[in-house]
DNA sequence: ATGAAAGCGCTAACAG
DNA sequence: CTGTTAGCGCTTTCAT
């Protein structure tokens, strides 16, 4: 808050339009306990000095704040940056609609490496409540704070029985259904490439495991890949998928980033895709249309996934009841497979 | 803020501490007024009572609230939404920096239609500050403001006896060297792509034109297309793009996001890259690397701008003085020319 | 070194 | 319908 600005506040309206400062206060909230001709005056007085309600004086009256803070909870040991394409294109989604609620998104970077950084954050007391993205492997933290703190929602995989609303996408049926279409298309060696240690991410592997058992295809460990991360790692898993290249006819990427990462190594090595290997992502982010081939993928739709996520934040904080939904993704064919 | 969580506050620490508030306040600002004996106690008995400070009482005190509001003025008429990927990527840069300096971000959506957005929302004394990324065409709005509120700081083209400080790559330099480098390879017919509106995005272009002066070849009119928007209109324009594929061996983008559009729809009509024709974007957005052909682009360091950014915000609103910088931008030579 | 008391700008009983 | 009064939870003079 600035200290300079002119700083012509609710008592000045009230001396200015001769009215005490709760029919101020009244007048400017459109209380039907005052007079229409009194707020009239007041609001035209108002208007004509340029006063503003200080928002940070009455939330703090109030005791809310209009504000809900994202957070992302990594998986323990996994270096993660705000700017995962996934993670930012949910954060437009989930600004998005609570704008549209008269909300505001406040941004935060937490270390879950200390055990409390949720009930720091609760106690800050700097925003109505939470959004997760990614529950990541941290349930048991979150069930803690769940069972007293009720303004939580989390994108992630439902738990059953927890005390917080878990909204996510389908994440076995998912990977059943990547696969599937590999399958499908006629692969018979197909790859996995991604980190397992995450829930969500694990049960699309479990997906791609029983899809590949229906068909009667043996899960082959040496097919199993890595995450095509953004350091060393990733390079190294880089290496070995191109190394390995004529071993698999197929890729199953658990998020579009890898897959687009995977499939240009494979490109520049000469790999034709997908006449000798076809690929499907996760995600369907805007950048499985630009990429040339077009990648084929599993949607997740982040509107609606945001528009529950804030449904039940808002539910949850007013006491009302929320959903724990799983949404149906949906397969995108392109290009690529 | 949370009506449920238990509350247990200063007063219940001063009593169980057998102090006062303002022993206990003082006592957790480390202040140097008070014993260490007694602070030790104090602090004891806070920890013991899991007690943490309510954030915003203490913020509503201090008339601070250790927030900064990030908004993004669109050009008038132009939509935009919060997911553009310059913007997104330069959220997490911004919000990496300021967290580094204990500040938090508010993320807003402001409809600039209304000549007053600016005002309103520095009157409502949520943030200590704002940050602009792209000033687009509101400079006399943002001037208007920054006269008597000085916690601005902005992304975009410096503008020669602002009130506010702009930090922003140096867009007609950038597109010298861009449309430079096209020459350099031999290309003579050179499209452009990209809306030209915006004061940032037509200095890209006049360095374009100016490159292309400076190597004798005429600008033609016919080479020059709109923007690949997301709509309809973008469409348009790459089947125009695509239908004009043979008069041109060359395009500038204005940025990577067009870039890597009009490559996908080049490349899916037969057009070989760089081979047939070179592409050169601006942004150095991480698709940048992972498109296949890898772009060349102008880079422009979101990290290092982001810390300007904050570091002229927090300089700004301490009265400290502030710089504004035209960063030098970088050709990254990729594949795509 | 500590405490008492005032007050940030607003809203909401409670009285008229 | 409108005004008076009492705080929200903290920090900070001003005393002691």
């Amino acid at each position: 808050m600035s200290k300079q600005f002119e700083t012509v506040q609710m008592s000045d309206i009230a001396r200015l339009a001769g009215v005490s400062k709760s029919t101020v206060s009244r007048a400017l909230a459109d209380s039907p306990l005052v007079n229409e001709k009194t707020k009239a005056l007041v609001r035209e007085v108002a208007e004509r000095h340029n006063y503003r309600i200080n928002v940070a004086a009455r939330n703090f009256r109030l005791k809310e704040s209009l504000t809900v803070a994202l957070v992302m909870p990594a998986a323990a040991g996994v270096e993660w940056r705000i700017s995962d394409p996934f993670f930012l294109e949910m954060t437009a989604a989930v600004a998005e609609a609570l704008d549209e609620r008269g909300h505001q998104l406040l941004l935060t970077r937490t270390t879950p490496q200390s055990g409390e950084w949720l009930e720091e954050f609760v106690a800050k007391r700097l925003a109505d409540g939470l959004i997760l993205i990614g529950q990541g492997t941290q349930h048991s933290t979150i069930e803690r704070i769940a069972r007293t703190y009720r303004g939580i929602s989390v994108w992630g995989s439902p738990v059953s029985g927890a005390s917080y609303p878990v909204v996510g996408s389908d994440n076995h049926l998912g990977g059943l259904r990547a696969t599937e279409h590999l399958v499908g298309r006629g692969c018979r060696r197909i790859a996995l490439v991604g980190y397992r240690e995450d829930p969500e991410i694990r049960a699309r592997y479990m997906g791609y495991r029983d899809a590949l058992a229906a068909a009667g295809i043996s899960c082959d460990e040496a097919l199993t890949f890595g995450p095509v991360a953004g350091d060393a790692t990733g390079n190294d898993t880089l290496r070995r998928l191109v190394a390995a290249k004529d071993r698999f006819d197929g890729v199953f990427a658990v998020s579009d980033l890898q897959a687009v990462k995977l499939m240009t190594a494979l490109m520049q090595h000469g790999v034709s895709i997908p006449k000798d290997c076809a690929v499907v992502g996760y995600d369907d982010l805007p950048i499985a249309t630009w990429y040339h081939p077009a990648l084929t993928t599993v949607h997740q739709s982040r509107e609606m996934g945001a528009q529950i996520l804030v449904d039940n934040l808002l539910a949850a904080i007013e006491g009302r009841d929320t959903v724990s939904v799983k949404l149906d993704p949906e397969l995108i064919v392109r290009d690529s497979a």
